[in-house]
DNA sequence: GTCTATATGTAGATAGAC
DNA sequence: GTCTATCTACATATAGAC
């Protein structure tokens, strides 16, 4: 976190004076509360005056924290999607380490589970990024935002299924890739959805069951899709 | 289209006056550049002084035809989604009358490919909605939404897949029900990603091809996840 | 760094003339 | 049914005192 020394205190060179820490709390308190309500009521819907007023700051201090609503909006998304980044590029890593071709199965599931775990594990704030993700995934406005954050990604593990299937048209791959981001996403958003139309089924899937048919579900559609 | 008939217009009872001709090319124009204009902004984005100006109308014009702009939304989904609903189960009773127990690739063509046809076919006004539909189905705000346009039909074809395996849990029938429609919605939200994707392919595939690859991507997919 | 006060724009809705 | 004019509320942003 940067705190400054007494050492660095003392240096007769005029510096940049670290962050206090107060300041940075109120930055991380703005970028939560910009979290939970751009998640909650889209981009549009949060007003600056609510994530001020949730995040127990001042409406100037969004401004002066950070630039203004967009900009404020861009780090929102940024913040976790480099640790969701790292996540995955971590679960890749492993599974190259041990296997220089892992299966389908094993990279869709290094891609997927980091998100699920995270959405799932009861963490509201990342419950909050998760529908976020999914806003940004969906709406054309935000799309170099998606370029910037989850395509780099996304690349990485379509050229190892590439890698995988070089025989498949490459195009399908993509699309099909795309269908499973999609349905991963629908996690989060569709929550109310699969709880009432499992309602009649009379029970609530557990989160590490429903990574499990997500995981199975995109690798047999994969498969499937690239036969064809 | 209702237009009067000199036969009423002499009746000596007083009754409602027909809508005329120019209220209802009015009141469709507004329908129509609400659909596109929410499409491309989102709810919030869209103000209803653009919509009417892109529908050559006046501002006021929209609150005496349509009441005020959440009722103007909901009428813009509407109309369509009973359209489509017509479409998924017209394309299922003609399944049904060939064979009564169709197989789960038939059903789900049923289901997805109406949809996949209007958003394909080149027609804007329905590429705009299709997009909206992905929008409503993300966005928790708008559930009830969902639930009164889409959810019934919806459940008729689950009812369907669960004649078909019995023996299955419902609630993974539901679950991978969901993952369908969700790679389904992806294909309107992210084409500009299909693109950049299948540029390193060189070619960009063509909406029919699509549509069979989403079919066997999901057929393969919920079986599998009905096995697990 | 924070806070008050305010500048400036735009939102949705409607009253009342035509 | 349409249109002008306007009401009221709320948006984002910033200037300047502390």
């Amino acid at each position: 976190m940067s705190q400054e020394s007494p050492a660095a205190a003392r240096a007769d060179q005029p510096r940049r004076r670290a962050v206090s820490k107060r300041s940075l709390a109120t930055s991380l308190a703005i970028l939560d509360a910009a979290e939970r309500l751009f998640a909650e009521r889209g981009y549009d819907g949060a007003s600056v005056r609510d994530i001020a007023s949730a995040a127990g700051a001042q409406i100037a201090s969004i401004s002066f924290h950070h630039v203004g609503k967009e900009t404020l909006f861009e780090r929102v998304v940024e913040r976790r999607a480099k640790e969701l980044s790292q996540l995955r590029l971590d679960a890749l890593s492993m599974l190259k380490a041990h296997d220089a071709k892992p299966t389908l199965k094993a990279l869709l599931s290094a891609f997927l589970r980091p998100y699920l775990e995270k959405a799932g594990a009861g963490d509201p704030q990342w419950l909050a990024y998760a529908r976020l993700v999914a806003m940004v995934s969906a709406d054309i406005r935000w799309h170099r935002i998606s370029e910037r954050c989850f395509d780099p990604t996304a690349g990485v593990f379509i050229a190892e299924i590439v890698k995988l299937f070089p025989q498949a048209d490459r195009s399908a791959i993509a699309v099909s890739f795309i269908f499973s981001v999609s349905a991963m996403l629908s996690l989060s958003t569709s929550q109310w959805r699969i709880e009432a139309l499992s309602a009649a089924a009379g029970n609530q899937p557990a989160m590490d069951r429903l990574a499990d048919q997500l995981v199975s579900f995109c690798e047999a559609g994969m498969r499937a899709a690239l036969k064809g």
